[in-house]
DNA sequence: ACTTGTCCTGTCATGCTGTCAGCTTACCGA
DNA sequence: TCGGTAAGCTGACAGCATGACAGGACAAGT
């Protein structure tokens, strides 16, 4: 199904040759954890993977191409966010509950995936699609169940028939991963972690519910 | 106060001198605007200001330190925003206008400087000090006055005590300007632009307030 | 015209990029 | 066991960006 792993230039990529290529995923991810996303060249990636620029070249189109790599398989575990939500119940205590625990979940991916995560912010910001369309997958795998607990509560008249469930859900989304990228921020505004998450759970909650949770 | 404009070796600019370095920063500007932040080169700033790159140095240690400068001056434009706020009542019909000329005024200004913003974000997220100080600059102009609304009305027991007013504000800050790079995605989430806004400012009312608005 | 200090650029050493030809290595069938 | 074939890697190279410097052009005052 997922067509077999080729080279640049046409080539089946074998054992070794999708380990070399892994080693460089590896390294290029490093590497974005520990130095600026513009500073980030080829030969520094090449050499701490102990091999040439060429051979990078090999795999590789350029740095954006690596990183759309990585980033595709972040990807296809993001859909774990999904499931946080199934079947949770948004009313009373365990409405309470569910937005932390949505929260929690959340706010651990994101930081775990934060140094490409920002990368590929950067990449849908600057209207590249492929950046842009992988974006999506990720934060559709958290809107998604979202809107559809936004739109149930709609259904059983629990929630006002004029908001628009997809804008909600996008729009706290996008709040959660705000906050998680510029958690040093807040720190700034002498807000402790431990005060974030509480307040990011109850503004979830107002946003899906438009009642103040009861805790 | 602003202390005398200086070349990178130490002289003074004079008129013609400051003159070639806002070209650069205005052309650089141009540039962030219509090519990804790492595909911009020194020389092609130069070539596009009609000069060289050699003159670039002159005035700016690197393309990060132009940025900067450039991020600076829309940093003094950002105070406007903290007016919007000024004397305004978060009760009744006038809390959801007050709510929608916020939402109005952040988005307007954030998507007026939406690239440098974005390098700005990235920088900051990547750690960068200088940026994280002008990034909070632009923030405190929004947070600083929502976060002295919602201690108005939690002093006079219109919000809960136990929530935290700088996180609040600071969340929905961030919630805005995450909404307002991303705009794309929303349209393929089915959002129209229209839609958009009120969504943001019932969200903002939301968290301020803790009630839905009275429209 | 001369001096002074600002302003700009030609030039150069250095380093990264991206491509190619060609060498080495692993696998496989006879 | 022995080629044959395709995968895997790299040295070499041309092209371009960087960043530093020295020196020439220019404007303004004397």
């Amino acid at each position: 199904m997922t067509g077999q792993v080729r080279t640049v230039d046409g080539r089946v990529a074998g054992r070794r040759g999708q380990a070399t290529r892994q080693k460089l995923l590896d390294c290029l991810s490093e590497m974005l954890n520990s130095s600026p996303y513009r500073d980030v060249k080829v030969i520094d990636v090449a050499r701490k993977a102990g091999t040439s620029p060429a051979t990078f070249y090999q795999y590789f189109p350029d740095v954006e191409g690596a990183v759309l790599e990585i980033a595709e398989q972040m990807a296809s575990e993001s859909s774990s966010l999904s499931e946080v939500l199934e079947g949770r119940s948004w009313v009373g205590k365990a409405g309470w509950q569910t937005a932390q625990d949505f929260v929690d979940d959340f706010l651990d991916f994101w930081k775990k995936n934060d140094a490409i995560l920002r990368v590929v912010d950067l990449g849908a910001a600057e209207g590249d699609k492929r950046f842009a369309k992988l974006r999506l997958k990720i934060l559709n795998s958290a809107t998604t169940p979202l809107t559809g607990s936004i739109k149930e509560l709609q259904a059983k008249g629990r929630v006002d028939k004029d908001i628009n469930p997809a804008a909600v859900s996008g729009a706290l989304v996008v709040m959660l991963s705000g906050v998680t990228s510029q958690l040093k921020g807040f720190q700034t505004w002498g807000v402790k972690q431990a005060d974030l998450r509480p307040t990011l759970a109850q503004l979830v909650h107002l946003g899906v519910t438009g009642k103040k949770p009861t805790k």
